[in-house]
RNA sequence: GCCUGGGUAGCUCAGUUGGUAGAGCAGCGGACUGAAAAUCCGCGUGUCGGUGGUUCGAAUCCGCCCCCAGGCA
């Protein structure tokens, strides 16, 4: 195993933290998560962040350091990761990655366009005039600045479209010219990345037995701490999957239970398309047992 | 045992006077460059309980059988 720096992806309840903690045991390494919303220290127990148990056993880097009213965005977390993994290397030892947010892998092994932080006021102006003009209006105004960004943009992806618009009205550049020259923050040949892509039917029963823990681990009450702060709702930390439901006043325990497990199911699904297809060429581990993990992350990833 | 009402998609159901079936939910597929646990797009997935028959044609009509829910015994 000489791979300087590990990847461990993969969808949600899938074994990362399991399998990356057995990794960095065996070769004295560090763990750094790859994951939005673990990211947050309000929300242990919901964003299945590793325990203080798990965290004594390693080093762990980039878990539960933002504040909730502090949103992070992938190129926030690709500098800080840039850091940590450059203080891991200096001290000698293997980096281990491990999460299920894509976006913060490709960010680190394909790179991310080095655009200027959009100020807020432009992102708002954009927002205003999509919901005051309409889509087809707004989508003309951004073909005229980024045909290029307009054409790749799905119907009503609002997100993308006044993003792609704020970006260029504050850089003066267009968005597609920005995305089009990246470099990776890795260097090839660096790196070994493995994503764990369990069965569907096995995956779903483990992610409905740890919603399940996690009630009875104090998820709930967690979740209405979060609320009382009274945050905005737009906040990455306030779409951590489950917030919503567990806190809904409408259901029960239980329908709010099966309500989280069910959006967590989706999450993972979503998660599983992401992987599939945009890291096709990334080695896989099928199973979902712990120790046929390992196994197969020694005698297949790493030989 | 008899009577009645039902058996159609994974679930709940709709199917006009016979023209090989469609909604909701669930599910599945896909896109993805700074909110990515986000945002968005797409897709009915079906021996119409079984089997004979009538008919050019049956989920629709008829016979028999099976199963479920009530009721009467």
């Amino acid at each position: 195993m000489e791979a300087r720096i590990w990847l461990i992806a993969g969808p949600t309840a899938s074994g990362k933290s399991a399998l990356a903690l057995r990794l960095t045991e065996a070769e004295g390494g560090e763990i750094v998560g790859a994951d939005a919303l673990q990211l947050y220290r309000d929300l242990r127990v919901l964003s299945a962040r590793p325990s203080a148990a798990d965290e004594a056993r390693a080093p762990h880097h980039l878990f539960g350091v933002a504040d909730a009213a502090d949103g992070w965005s992938v190129g926030r977390w690709l500098r800080a990761a840039e850091d940590v993994l450059a203080g891991i290397a200096a001290r000698g030892r293997p980096a281990i990655v491990a999460g299920g947010t894509g976006l913060y892998f490709r960010a680190l092994t394909e790179g991310l366009a080095d655009i200027p932080a959009v100020p807020a006021d432009a992102r708002r102006a954009a927002e205003q005039a999509f919901d005051a003009h309409g889509e087809a209006a707004f989508r003309a105004d951004l073909r005229a600045l980024d045909a290029i960004a307009e054409a790749r943009i799905a119907p009503g992806d609002r997100q993308r479209l006044t993003r792609a618009l704020a970006v260029t009205r504050a850089s003066g550049r267009a968005l597609s010219a920005w995305q089009a020259d990246t470099k990776p923050a890795l260097a090839p040949g660096t790196w070994r990345p493995v994503v764990l892509e369990p069965p569907r039917e096995a995956l779903y029963a483990r992610i409905d037995a740890r919603l399940q823990r996690m009630v009875a681990a104090g998820a709930v009450e967690e979740a209405r701490a979060l609320l009382a702060r009274g945050l905005s709702p737009s906040l990455p930390a306030m779409k951590a999957v489950g917030l919503r439901e567990l806190t809904d006043p409408a259901l029960s325990p239980a329908q709010a239970l099966a309500a989280a497990q069910q959006a967590t199911r989706r999450y993972a699904k979503r998660q599983l398309t992401w992987f599939r297809h945009q890291t096709p060429a990334w080695p896989r581990i099928e199973a979902l047992d712990p120790d046929e993990q390992w196994r197969r992350l020694k005698t297949e990833v790493a030989a």
